[in-house]
DNA sequence: AATGCAAGCAACCGCATACGC
DNA sequence: AGCGTATGCGGTTGCTTGCAT
């Protein structure tokens, strides 16, 4: 006996979506603000299963979404965070303002790891590559090596946790990431990234467009993250990259490395508390080149 | 102009996990 | 504690587009 469907399939437009119901989708979400995936279509009037609404709406139609090219820069910040987390796209993407996991994701398959295979690194395991041609095929590049279809792969990149002593990852300073605690959430659940993380100043994650216009939330059309006000703090790397910080005293908002599962944080100050010292831990390591392993230990211990 | 191939990206699928009862 | 449900995440698929022949 297999798990029941997440959804009645029967009945329901599945591929692209339609302007239609984008506009549906849209106009509900806005109305009603996220959550509730499973009803929502039905009450959308949408002949989709909620799982479809929420990836359109994730991936495509929220208002904070970052279209265009992705930039050096960030293809650094991702490069780099892959090599510490693997492929915990979603973490990487709470330090990409307005980029989806499932972008990140894309472009990785298709840009970056072609790239550090061309120059020489297994795009796995952020290892130099000794003898395998440069030139590998990727994964979609052959049809024929169709691959056996689903059967766990999914540490095929492992973790990046390996330790290795000829890699000298410089890590970025994470940019800061918002994680509230579902402030005036309609949302019931915060344990996603996205909600969690999302900070950039148009972010519709996690608040209703109604409760920006009424101000209830703090980052209006006009908020921006890096704001100097107060208790900035911030990091330039050696080639002159300025990354500010953000320790808010607002209770509902910790500075955010990766917090899922981290119920250990019970109250808003002893989560202010612990990201602090969390983020003070962290710099000291990148100030500290030696510190490479610990520093991915660090990193690690984030994601337990 | 027609065809084939590869790249890019949106969407789907199944599993993991948080959450509520 | 155990179970069922809802949601999030990452791997994979398949459609579309652009380029080469």
């Amino acid at each position: 006996m297999g798990r029941a469907p997440c959804c009645a399939k029967v009945g329901l437009h599945r591929g692209p979506w339609t302007l239609k119901e984008d506009a549906l989708l849209t106009k509900y979400i806005q109305a009603h603000g996220e959550g509730q995936w499973r009803s929502l279509p039905k009450r959308a009037g949408l002949l989709r299963c909620g799982k479809s609404c929420r990836l359109r709406w994730m991936n495509y139609l929220r208002p904070d979404i970052k279209r265009g090219n992705i930039t050096p820069e960030e293809d650094d910040l991702i490069i780099r965070m892959h090599s510490l987390l693997g492929n915990r796209w979603s973490l990487i993407a709470g330090r990409l303002p307005g980029r989806t996991d499932n972008e990140i994701k894309n472009h990785w398959n298709t840009h970056l790891s072609k790239r550090l295979r061309n120059q020489g690194t297994d795009p796995s395991t952020h290892k130099k590559l000794s003898s395998l041609p440069s030139s590998l095929p990727n994964s979609r590049t052959k049809k024929a090596n169709k691959k056996k279809k689903k059967g766990k792969a999914r540490d095929n990149n492992g973790v990046a946790a390996e330790k290795d002593e000829e890699k000298k990852t410089i890590v970025y300073l994470p940019k800061p990431v918002r994680v509230t605690a579902c402030i005036s959430s309609p949302i019931p659940r915060s344990d996603s990234n996205k909600n969690l993380n999302s900070f950039d100043s148009n972010s519709a994650s996690g608040s209703t467009s109604q409760e920006k216009e009424e101000g209830k939330v703090p980052w209006g059309e006009n908020y921006n993250y890096n704001n100097n006000n107060n208790n900035n703090f911030t990091y330039v790397d050696e080639n002159d990259h300025e990354f500010v910080g953000l320790l808010e005293e607002d209770n509902d908002l910790v500075n955010g490395s990766d917090m899922e599962g981290q119920s250990e944080f019970p109250t808003s100050a002893e989560q202010h508390g612990t990201l602090e010292k969390l983020y003070e831990e962290y710099f000291q390591l990148l100030n500290n080149q030696q510190n490479q392993d610990e520093l991915e230990s660090f990193a690690e211990s984030l994601l337990v």
